[in-house]
DNA sequence: GACCCACTCGAACGTTCGTTCTGCTACTCT
DNA sequence: AGAGTAGCAGAACGAACGTTCGAGTGGGTC
């Protein structure tokens, strides 16, 4: 079982890399045969419903993954600034572990946005109210609480796509470092 | 002359569309061809070198465009907020008028980047290097200022990206509001 | 030893991809 | 009127796509 489900996991992290690299539509069948060492045929005993499955455990596991690494730390009993500084570590233990950019914003732009754009949609909406809360935890009104929790996605996504756009591998840390100073000291 | 570059404008503009829909391997000659009225082999009459071909020229317009209604207007006479504000404005109409996403970031995170990537990253070491600028005559010492504008490419972009993951048409607006209130006054 | 089931592969399937060939129309120039 | 050219489409090209098939492995259970 537990020899099973880590094969499981390195298989699933190599389709990552490859739909993170080249979108939904530029992984081809023979790129994530070749990036897993498996045929085809092997990836459809794995994933009955073809590509489309694994996009659909990928986006999945990514989802658990950015919960359990970085929006879990916003909760617990420390004061609301140390939670958001563990959160923003968390999200970028997220992108180191798993590899930037992160698969959300990727398959988000693609043709799975047709399929799993409401998911994603509720998904980031439930992520920014709880960043919103812990920011009027920290003493914030309502609605600049809600500011904030808007300004601090878009700087995680915003970050990643001028890393893209730059080819600068180190803007992510500095921009994550620069999220940090605006935070309620 | 002026009738048959009218033509071949509106022609790039319907095939940026499917770009930014689609990402550059999601746009597919039959989904150009219908979006243009055009048949494939009409298309190879304008474009004799392809898809590629057409995502250099739709790239080269995208930066042409942005240059011109947004960083353009970091320049003048007028004060630094001042033009700042017109500058975020520019790049608002820009996003309105060929549509959002932008397709410098649509086009870096596709395997266009393989082959347009460096002009892509110099472009933007470029643009942030004006925004700087603009922070430094503004007040802020050079280390800060440089900060300043990587902050507000971040938003720029990550804007679009969190637009895109929530469906939330009005979130690039809103975003776009709260960058102003950041600026010196 | 017989059976089974998870897993793998090479080879092929039909489809769609980007591209090219051929020829038609409409207009310009002389 | 006739030649030339820009613009366009239908049909087809080989290649690559996602997918499926049939035939193996090997280890675990009766």
């Amino acid at each position: 079982m537990t020899e099973a489900s880590r094969h499981r996991d390195q298989l699933v992290r190599q389709l990552g890399r490859v739909f993170r690299e080249r979108g939904y539509e530029g992984a081809t069948l023979t790129a994530l045969s070749r990036a897993t060492g498996l045929g085809k045929a092997s990836l459809y005993h794995h994933f009955p419903g073809g590509k489309a499955e694994m996009a659909e455990v990928l986006l999945r596991t990514a989802i658990a993954d950015v919960q359990r690494l970085a929006f879990a730390r916003l909760d617990g009993p420390e004061p609301p600034a140390a939670r958001l500084e563990r959160f923003v570590a968390g999200y970028q233990a997220y992108l180191e572990e798993s590899g930037a950019p992160c698969l959300l914003g990727v398959l988000a732009l693609g043709s799975a946005r047709a399929v799993h754009g409401e998911t994603l949609a509720a998904q980031f909406r439930d992520w920014r109210a709880a960043l919103a809360r812990v920011f009027e935890e920290a003493g914030a009104k309502p609605k600049r609480a809600a500011r904030s929790a808007a300004d601090v996605l878009d700087v995680l996504y915003g970050a990643q796509m001028v890393t893209a756009l730059t080819g600068e591998p180190d803007h992510l840390q500095r921009a994550f470092k620069r999220l940090l100073r605006r935070f309620p000291r």
